[in-house]
DNA sequence: AAATTGTATACTGTATACAGTAAACTCCAT
DNA sequence: ATGGAGTTTACTGTATACAGTATACAATTT
């Protein structure tokens, strides 16, 4: 007999890798830890108190996400992003989530449109307390939403793999020029609504080009301040 | 005073973990590792005469490229390719290589055509001498050389993180149905050379999707053989 | 004073030890 | 035989020790 089969997902046990990657990582989104500066194993080993194990495969991850450097011998040091940094990763994540697109686009239900205006909502309600820390984790779920519904595991880790070095990009875009940037969020993803209920995959694409034009052009300026 | 500048480029040091992570790689792709089979760290580690540090670093690694799948306190095991992984693999492939060439098409030069037209005779060379591996070396050179040539470096990487998981189908594909195959490579790559020269972009898209769609099919039943 | 070398320090890469966990196996009861 | 509890084995996660390498700084030379 099947008791709360829905209900019931697997236990995913954490290590003290997981933990440190997590606490590391926040630390540089956020912006506790500044670009370049140094990661050395024992003296995060000793700050977190734990040995360089974990902490090493911790930094070892968060090179695989980019928000690390390091070289062969020599300490890693936190992620600067520059310019072209800038036009990449966009880029990478205009074409992750018009892919995600492509492959919900015909499955989307009403039921996710609502779900999609609810986090809409949250996002207006962030801007109004100009919460910027809640605006940004609600724009997230927006795109993540439709990278899940696209049901398709690679695409969604790539998406992941991404979002780390997008936030800090957007955070610094954000803080830099709160004003300009803040008024086009909710244009943008009723746009976006929009062209996702008509199932027009062409307007998503044109709209997700556009946007990512203007967003490029806002961010390398908040990296020259 | 500067001597050989020219010739002397810096020594790039490899760990052994570097060493052991091409080692399992190689071996998966190549089938000496087969799909399912357990891989536990001191079994490796006395195989390879090396301690479980390189080799549990290196197992990281192939995790994060898909060629190894692993939980939390078990051994991981080489992965086991089904029809939606085909279909995932595959569809990332192409947006990647659409995307490399929007990045490149208009800076493509004679010198570029001619170095991918003699992959093309490699690869004619190859069918010939029915030497697979060699004709899948160079169908993989192809599409590197377009990646590197879009300057698009997380790109590139994204391509590497994918072509593993690539290799281990296309072999398969391969050896299961040599003959259906084989024929098809060189007309793909003349047509895709044909839209490069051209510099039309729209029929580049057309024809990977077309490929794409194609080599699915054929992949995805010679994993039922 | 500037450049170069020698030395000390700190950090990484690797090996190994140990504890906790999951799987395999045995033995017993049914 | 068959299913279940207890035991054993093997493996992972973590800590730590050690050797090789890079960096920083002082000593030395020009």
């Amino acid at each position: 007999m099947t008791l709360l089969v829905e209900a019931i997902t697997p236990i995913q046990q954490t290590t003290l890798a997981d933990v440190v990657f997590e606490r590391i990582r926040r630390a540089i989104i956020m912006g506790n830890l500044k670009p370049g500066q140094r990661l050395s194993e024992p003296a995060l080993s000793a700050q977190l108190a734990v040995s360089r194990s974990p902490v090493r495969e911790a930094l070892q991850r968060l090179q695989l996400e980019g928000l690390v450097v390091g070289q062969t011998n020599r300490s890693c040091m936190v992620w600067s992003p520059n310019e072209s940094d800038v036009k990449e990763i966009f880029s990478l994540r205009e074409m992750i989530e018009t892919l995600a697109v492509e492959w919900c686009i015909n499955s989307l239900t009403e039921e996710d449109f609502k779900q999609l205006e609810q986090i809409i909502e949250r996002q207006r309600q962030a801007i109004e307390a100009k919460d910027y820390v809640i605006l940004i984790r609600e724009d997230k779920l927006f795109h993540e939403y439709i990278c899940i519904r696209a049901n398709h595991q690679r695409l969604l880790d790539w998406w992941h793999q991404i979002i780390g070095q997008w936030e800090v990009l957007i955070y610094r875009r954000l803080l830099a020029n709160p004003e300009e940037v803040v008024p086009s969020v909710i244009r943008d993803h009723h746009a976006l609504m929009d062209a996702l209920r008509s199932q027009d995959i062409n307007q998503v694409r044109v709209l997700n080009r556009a946007i990512n034009e203007r967003v490029i052009i806002t961010t390398a300026a908040a990296l020259k301040k």
